[in-house]
Formats: C-alpha cells, sequence, structure tokens
RNA sequence: GCUGCUGUAGCUCAGUGGUAGAGCACUUCAUUGGUAAUGAAGAGGUCAUGGGUUCAAGUCCCAUCAGCAGCUCCA
C-alpha cells in the first residue's frame, strides 16, 4: 500500500505499482494531458518514473507552468536537435547534450564543420520530429546489455563513458524516439509537442571531457521555451544584455580603447574613463588610510631570482611575459604580482612584533601573458593594475585581520550597489603538484578560512583547485552581463612565501625569540581594469554622480543667455564639479538629447526665465526635468548627493549565456 | 593555445568579379529656440595587412594580424 500526498494536501492510496501519470490521470484526463515530468519528495523524476509500492510520498505533477518542467523539456529538446543533426549528416558521433542556464547544448563529433548558416536546416528538421510527435521511451540496461546497445549503433565517445565515467553504475538507461536512440539518464518529457518554440543560438568548439589532450568536439548552444512569447522575451533579454557590454559602452562613451599597435589586451583609459578610474582609486585610499594601512611603491620589473624565490618563475613560466636579458646572469620579469616587492619592503630592516600587523599597500601593475582566445575586453587583459596590499602579523593576528579584509571588501562592493556576488573558498586540489607549502600548513590554513566566514555569517563555497598557488583564498565572484563569471576582490592566506624555503620572514616576539609572520594578500576591487568592465556593466555606463565622468552639462534654451550660463559653470567649477556647458546653436531638445545619450547626471537648462531669477532648470538623467530652482540651492543638492556616493540605479542580471552548468558532472 | 565566425568612413552597417555607399558623428552656412533629433551644403576610404588567381578583386584562394563566441587556462 502506497500513500501518495499531493501539494493540495490530497492523499491518494494505491496498492499496485504507479507512476506519476497513473496518478495525473487518476486525478483527471486534463491534468494527464498536461504533465511533463514529476517530483517525487522534491527530486525530479520522468512521468513514467516509478513510484515506490509502499510507504508515503510527497508528490508534485509537473506541467508547463513549473520551472523545473522547462529544464526536463529542454534536454527532450537537445535529443531532437542531435536527432535532426544525425539525420542531415553523416558519420555524427554522440557525446554530451545537457542543460544549462539558459538552454541547453549538444557536442557533436562530425566531418562537416556546422556554422550558423546549418541552423535553418536543422530547425527544420526538428520541426519535423516534433510534429510527427512520436513518444521519448525510456529503456533500462545491464551494464553489458547497454554496451552492447551503443556497440551496435556506433557510437565511441558513449562507449568510452560507460566504459570510464559510468564505471560504477550497474544498470544503465537509454531514450529512444523513433530511429533515435541516446545513452540518458532522462527525465525527459512524454512527447516532444510541449516544445512550444526553440533556436539554435551558436556553435563553438569544446574538448571531449572538457580536457585539452582530447578532441574537439562542435557544440551547438539552443535553447528551448514552452511557448512563442517566452523565447523573444528571453532573446530581446540577450540584446538588452548585450547593449550593456562594456565593450560596447567603453567604446561609445569614450572610457578605454585597445590599439593593436599597442597590443592585445593592454588597456588605454581614455581621459573619461581615467576619471573614473581615479574616483575609484581615492575611494579605496581613503579607506586604506582609516585601516591603517602605509602606502608604498615598487617598479615594474625585478630580478628573476626574486621570482624564483618566490615560486613564480617556475611554476607559471607559461603565463609570464618573457624574462628580459641583460646578460647571463641579469635578466629581469615584468612583475606578475607585487608580493614580492612588498615583502622586500617588510625585509628592509628587522620587525618586532610591537609593530605588527604591517600593512603595506600600493596600486600595483602586473604583467601576465594570458593567452590569446582568453582576453576580454578589460575584464581578462594582460596589463592591470591591482587595488593591492600586503599584511604581515602573527598567528594570532590571522583570524582578525582576515576579517577586517572581508569586511572591507564587502563595504567597497556595497558601496557600489554591487551586492549580486558570491564568496569562493578557493582551496588546493591536493591531486595538483602545482601549489606550493605542505599539506599541515594548506589545511590549517583553509581551516582558518572556514571558520572566519562561518563567524561572519557568510555563505561561502568551496572548491577545489580554485587556491592561488601559495595559499587558499576568499574571492568575490560577479556575473557579467552575459552570464560569465568574473573573480573580483580577493582575500588571501599564505603561510608559504613566509616560510624559510621562499623568504623566510622573521620578526622578534616578546619572548625575544624570532618568530614566523603570516601573510595576507587582499585586493577589494582585484584588479581596476576588471572591475571597471564589471562596473561599466553594472550601471549599463550610467555612473552614479560621484562617479561620472561628466557630471553636469550646463545648456542654453540660445545663445542669448550664454552669458549667465558660463557664469553658473563657472559656480559649479568652482564648487567641484565636472562640468561642461553646451552652447551650440542647435535647440534644447537636440542638446538634451545629447547629454542623456551621453549619461550625464545632470543638466542645468538656463533660458530667460531662469537668467531673470538667478536660478536653473535642473534635469535629472533619471527622473527628468525637476524644474527650477536657485544656483546655490542646485549645487546643494548635488553635492550631497556626491558626499552621500549615491548610487540610485544599477542594473542587474545576465542573459543567462554562461555555461553555469546545472549537474552536467553526472549526466550521460 | 584550440575550433568556428568576422574585419568596408570616427561609429553602426549596406555592397551580384566590372567607377566606393547610407545613416549618425564631423566642418561650414542659415536658423536663436523651453526639456530626447532645425535645415542645407561640404569633407571624410591603401575596403585590416601581405601574397596569389583573373583582362579585372572590397568580393574568390592562401598566410599574417586583430576582434567575437565557446572550450582549455587563469598567480
Amino acid at each position: 500500500m502506497l500513500e501518495v500526498h499531493l501539494p493540495d494536501g490530497n492523499v491518494k492510496s494505491y496498492d499496485i505499482a504507479i507512476t506519476p501519470m497513473d496518478v495525473a490521470a487518476d486525478i483527471g484526463a486534463g491534468l494527464a494531458k498536461a504533465t511533463l515530468a514529476a517530483q517525487i519528495d522534491g527530486q525530479t523524476v520522468g512521468f513514467d518514473a516509478p513510484l515506490p509500492t509502499e510507504g508515503s510520498v510527497n508528490l508534485r505533477l509537473l506541467t508547463n507552468k513549473d520551472k523545473e518542467a522547462l529544464g526536463v523539456m529542454r534536454h527532450s529538446c537537445a535529443h531532437i536537435m542531435a536527432r535532426a543533426v544525425m539525420r542531415l549528416f553523416d558519420g555524427v558521433q554522440l557525446a554530451f547534450g545537457p542543460t544549462i542556464e539558459g538552454g541547453f547544448y549538444y557536442d557533436f563529433d562530425l566531418e562537416h564543420k556546422l556554422t550558423a548558416e546549418d541552423f535553418p536546416a536543422i530547425e527544420a528538421e526538428m520541426k519535423k520530429i516534433i510534429k510527427e510527435n512520436e513518444p521519448f521511451e525510456r529503456i533500462e540496461e545491464s551494464r553489458e546489455g547497454a554496451l552492447a546497445v551503443v556497440k551496435d549503433i556506433d557510437q565511441h565517445y558513449k562507449i568510452e563513458h560507460i566504459e570510464t565515467g559510468l564505471s560504477g553504475h550497474e544498470t544503465l538507461s537509454f531514450y529512444r524516439q523513433g530511429e533515435f536512440i541516446d545513452l540518458c539518464r532522462g527525465p525527459h518529457v512524454p512527447r516532444p509537442k510541449s516544445i512550444g518554440a526553440y533556436k539554435l543560438l551558436s556553435v563553438a568548439g569544446a574538448y571531449w571531457k572538457g580536457s585539452s589532450d582530447n578532441k574537439q568536439l562542435q557544440r551547438v548552444y539552443a535553447t528551448a521555451f514552452f511557448n512563442k512569447d517566452d523565447l523573444a522575451a528571453h532573446l530581446e533579454k540577450l540584446e538588452e544584455a548585450k547593449r550593456r557590454d562594456h565593450r560596447t559602452l567603453g567604446k561609445q562613451l569614450e572610457l578605454f580603447a585597445i590599439n593593436p599597435l599597442v597590443g592585445q589586451g593592454l588597456i588605454l583609459w581614455l581621459p573619461k574613463g581615467a576619471v573614473v578610474r581615479q574616483q575609484l582609486t581615492d575611494f579605496v585610499s581613503e579607506q586604506l588610510k582609516k585601516h591603517e594601512y602605509e602606502s608604498v611603491f615598487t617598479p615594474n620589473i625585478g630580478k628573476v631570482d626574486l621570482y624564483k624565490t618566490s615560486g613564480h618563475y617556475p611554476y607559471y613560466k607559461d603565463s609570464q611575459f618573457p624574462p628580459i636579458h641583460v646578460s647571463d646572469d641579469e635578466e629581469y620579469l615584468l612583475k606578475p604580482m607585487n608580493c614580492p616587492h612588498h615583502i622586500m619592503i617588510y625585509k628592509n630592516r628587522p620587525r618586532s612584533y610591537r609593530e605588527l600587523p604591517v600593512r603595506l599597500s600600493e596600486f600595483g601593475t602586473v604583467y601576465r601573458y594570458e593567452q590569446s582566445g582568453e582576453l576580454n575586453g578589460m575584464t581578462r587583459v594582460r596589463g592591470f593594475c591591482q587595488d593591492d596590499a600586503h599584511i604581515f602579523c602573527m598567528e594570532e593576528q590571522v583570524e582578525e585581520e582576515f576579517r577586517k579584509c572581508i569586511e572591507m571588501t564587502q563595504y567597497v562592493l556595497n558601496s557600489l550597489g554591487l551586492t549580486d556576488y558570491r564568496v569562493r573558498l578557493g582551496f588546493r586540489d591536493p591531486d595538483n603538484g602545482k601549489y606550493v607549502g605542505n599539506s599541515k600548513v594548506w589545511d590549517r590554513a583553509e581551516q582558518s578560512l572556514v571558520s572566519v566566514c562561518k563567524n561572519m555569517g557568510i555563505d561561502a563555497v568551496a572548491e577545489a583547485g580554485e587556491a592561488a598557488f601559495y595559499g587558499p583564498k576568499a574571492d568575490f565572484v560577479v556575473n557579467d552581463c552575459l552570464g560569465r563569471e568574473w573573480q573580483l576582490g580577493t582575500v588571501q592566506l599564505d603561510y608559504n612565501l613566509p616560510s624559510t624555503e621562499r623568504f623566510a620572514l622573521e620578526y622578534v616576539g616578546a619572548d625575544n625569540q624570532m618568530h614566523r609572520p603570516v601573510m595576507i594578500h587582499r585586493a577589494p576591487f582585484g584588479s581596476l581594469e576588471r572591475f571597471m568592465g564589471v562596473l561599466i556593466e553594472h550601471f549599463a555606463g550610467a555612473f552614479p554622480l560621484w562617479l561620472a565622468p561628466e557630471q553636469v552639462r550646463v545648456l542654453v534654451v540660445s545663445q542669448k543667455f550664454e552669458e549667465y550660463a558660463r557664469k553658473v559653470e563657472a559656480e559649479l567649477k568652482q564648487a567641484g564639479f565636472r562640468v561642461k556647458g553646451d552652447y551650440r546653436p542647435e535647440k534644447i531638445g537636440s542638446k538634451i538629447r545629447d547629454a542623456q545619450l551621453e549619461l550625464i547626471p545632470y543638466m542645468f537648462v538656463i533660458g530667460g526665465r531662469e537668467m531673470e531669477t538667478e536660478s536653473v532648470a535642473v534635469r535629472d538623467r533619471i527622473d527628468g526635468d525637476l524644474g527650477s530652482m536657485k544656483v546655490a540651492e542646485a549645487i546643494d543638492k548635488l553635492k550631497q548627493e556626491v558626499a552621500e556616493r549615491k548610487v540610485r540605479q544599477v542594473f542587474t542580471g545576465s542573459a543567462g549565456l554562461g555555461t553555469a552548468a546545472t549537474g552536467t558532472k553526472d549526466e550521460y
């Protein structure tokens, strides 16, 4: 006897073997028709999944109203896409085809080079398949049976996957639809007709099982929805996100440029972008002063031996610019990190426990030779400035210092309205040999990191293999407008660079004995370049008043009022605002439009009425015409907004183009 | 680095192997106005770069450089 509890509180009992679809049919024919999948005790399963025969379960039937059903349907759509590709091209080998955040993809290995030009034909074939409306049929096989099936259909990747990735599975499942059969965990929707709208989006290379040692396959990205409106809305959202792209806006708003003659991945900060950067660094400098950091300056190069000592050189040779060779025993490296230089400042003289923690800060520019395919606008570059600092402290100070660093990073991000981030704890991957130091030291560092985050109530996710080579770290990670993840701020714990094998740092303790300090590396922005890129998208180029390159524009209704308007402009300048006047012989509407498109926070409109009353008509970029006010009053209002560093408008959400895959690992 | 796509005026983009185009921006002239585009005229090009095919190449082929998407990488 099985008790089935439904979400509306109803309870049904069965003494025969049943599936969710049977329950749906039991309730009504309409529901049975609409049921696409189900959830048993919160677990998403197929409409045909067998329910237990004994006990009691919570059952939720999923229809096209339910978010969870969308993923199931998309996976079915992936099968249909694969089936279409196999119908159209010869020798197609299937790899993986999971659902992702904004849709799904399928990896193929085939002779023909797929391009966007093939999409219409594939979509048309998919339409035919959907119209035929053949059901998805689940088939379960033993390991031997499954191997026989994939050998029979001659699918090499599936054979390999059963033999390696799925070696622990006793039984395996397939889904069959017409002539198409695919190794698949499922679940699937009953029939393809519930796929209301779909679209192939792009094709790109992807390595089999994610390793660059393996063959590169062709990955087709696509998305699907229950109806055309949802698809249209999704595509519109995607377009809108693209309009926020910092590379587009950076060009349009003249914030930065990249010139091939200067070099790939090297940012030229244009005057307007430089204003924003200056505001940001001023803001951080204020924080550093408050938290008792000392400012230092170090050169952009250092002897190769310095980096041999630090461990950078041997471990990361490939991602550095080649050394500057002066003679055989004199070679310099463009600095890939600031820490070795800061360490030498610490070592400049003996240190006493009385002066710890020593906090050394620098906006230090570093150079890394990133692979050309990785470069991306301002977010992935080859030369960038870190808002860097290194804290040298005693073991017992680590926790508090670490906490302060996290707090400062949170404060800085919150001040900019950047609240949509996640904290990632980057731990060592024990199977990877690139990390320096012994495992005991690593464990201790990782443990103290976990405990600080726990005490601060931060919901941090630990990820193996994301550590710096010298120690574990807490990263602040955000998404860009396309859904790609970028690491911004970081706080890293380091027991290794101070060690005997590296720089052998010391301080004299209260006991008059030598002790080893611990280092903390930290950067709230991470890199100014990447942060700027993310910030442009965050504000869609419309910076808050305190950051805006041009804060106010004075507009005259006619050139007759130029003299008075210039006086107002001078007053604004005097008050410390970045202001320009538009005295062109254009109509006021045209000048407003230009200022609006340049995303200038405030416009002061001046005509005869304003001239007579010593006032300005204030137009707000966001709220429009605010009416007239006295010049002094308007200036006070703006001053207040700057002083508060007010953030009035931000843009969140992404196109979901990212491959932030949901459970692809175990999928087959 | 790998796979695929792209490169035409400052920007966004048209352009059948046969004289290099549009809109916006820019310059000049007229217009002097009240909250998102006044009108007219003008100027602006080694069609990314270097080879090749052809009577003829922006267009076809090859290489290089750069950009885009994804993969791999990321101190």
